[in-house]
DNA sequence: CAGTGGTCTAGACCACACT
DNA sequence: GTGTGGTCTAGACCACTGC
């Protein structure tokens, strides 16, 4: 359990030393575990003690590189229990990219929602889903549609387009046959594990396909949210344009 | 310079012990401070080792409470030269609440927004405004109406409702005086600091009266935000509902 | 009880800004 | 140089969980 002890001896660069303090780079080799797996999602990681020893430093230290890794979602601390690694799959974080509440406020007034799979087709990269995805146009990616229902009544209808390397074997039945948040499956079977998105909002109007899906007419306006979702080393893996209702429900958004 | 001192020392409640950890008190002591004015937005606030000395605890525990009212914003520290109340005023800062983003994706690339007020009028609270700020019905409120524009295009059509009370004086004239942005008006002359918002946002075609003040067709689907913005103490200050174009901006939104 | 994260302290030293 | 925030350490003790 010897480590490589790769900490910055700040000398031998030569130019910018830019000043990289040490808890800086316990987290940067927390990162590095997380990413290569060796700590899986929902699992616990080691006690900052036994970090510490690890790392040579401080048990101060390492508490510091793991609040900014809990302030930024990828790790969950539970006093008296250890330090967990953050998953999609826990029933309190569950749909946590997922803005869109009822009007009456409570989001567990209208059950889970139901999910119906429209399409599920392998095809080559488009020039402007290839630069979303940090793909080149004509690599193989996945292109899925779906409709989420709300009280039986249909409200989110969502194309995504995934790359078809790291997702190779999703389909459809499996997606149909796993009941969780799609981020969950993710995690579970592709080793994919979304950390960030960025969501860009838009007013628009349906096209007939569109409008024929979600059950409203053609001059209803309609929320189009599209998501970009990152990976643990900030790389892209998923574009996803959403459209929603917004007649029952709204999306919320908190500002600080 | 002595101070109160009353840090929980535990005992007497008899009911609920609910353990506070000092840090959390010092926290709240300062946000105390940051309330009652103080401490101003813009100005620094004595050094750690200074307000140690004053409430009696190491300089890590009142670092600890700083570090958790910088992270909520209120606080900016700057290494080197002290810790500051946040403003809206400051350059970086400006426009903090404003998702609006061109499709361009540089903010300033337009230039400053050009801002028309249409309106200013005084009137008593509806049932619904009321509630959303904490007030009574008839209670007397503000009521005022602007447009943004941005390269000449009106973008942004904007209702405000504000509490009468705190804002007496606000006039239409004094705004349309003040260059910067509104809130770092209400800091400085209302001594009303916005330090969080909420927004409901949603899918709407504009009612003729708003199709005319952003110059667009009735069928034109626009993004409605709909903001409460709160002060210190989580007091409601602020109902704001936008209509937003999103023809040539859109509305971005960072997930974590 | 032992093991975990959480709090608090005191002191040394570093990086940065101003003068 | 002085004063500020920022880092790092070592140790003591507290609160929570589960055996």
């Amino acid at each position: 359990m010897a480590y490589p002890a790769e900490l910055d001896s700040s000398a031998s660069t030569g130019i910018a030393p830019a000043f990289s303090p040490l808890y800086q780079q316990i987290k940067g080799l927390m990162l590095k575990s997380l990413q290569a797996g060796e700590w899986k999602p929902g699992e616990s990681i080691p006690s900052e003690v036994e970090l510490a020893v690890r790392f040579r430093v401080s048990q101060g230290t390492v508490r510091k590189a793991i609040d900014e890794l809990a302030a930024e979602n990828l790790l969950m601390r539970r006093q008296g229990k250890g330090t967990f690694v953050a998953t999609h799959a826990e029933q309190h974080v569950r749909y946590r990219f997922l803005k869109l509440i009822p009007d009456d406020g409570d989001p567990s007034s209208e059950g889970p929602a139901q999910r119906a799979f429209i399409d599920c087709k392998r095809l080559r990269a488009a020039a402007d889903t290839a630069r979303a995805l940090g793909l080149r146009s004509g690599d193989p990616i996945l292109q899925l549609r779906r409709v989420l229902s709300f009280a039986n009544q249909p409200t989110i209808l969502e194309d995504i387009w995934l790359p078809g390397g790291p997702f190779k074997g999703l389909t459809a039945e499996r997606l149909s046959a796993y009941h969780g948040p799609m981020y969950a499956l993710f995690e579970t079977e592709f080793g994919v594990r979304m950390v960030r998105a960025q969501e860009k909002l838009r007013a628009v109007l349906p096209d007939p396909d569109q409008s024929a899906l979600l059950k409203v007419a053609q001059n209803t306006p309609l929320l189009s949210v599209e998501r970009i979702a990152f990976t643990y080393d900030d790389k892209a893996m998923e574009l996803r344009r959403g459209l929603y209702r917004t007649d029952k429900h709204y999306y919320r958004n908190e500002l600080n």
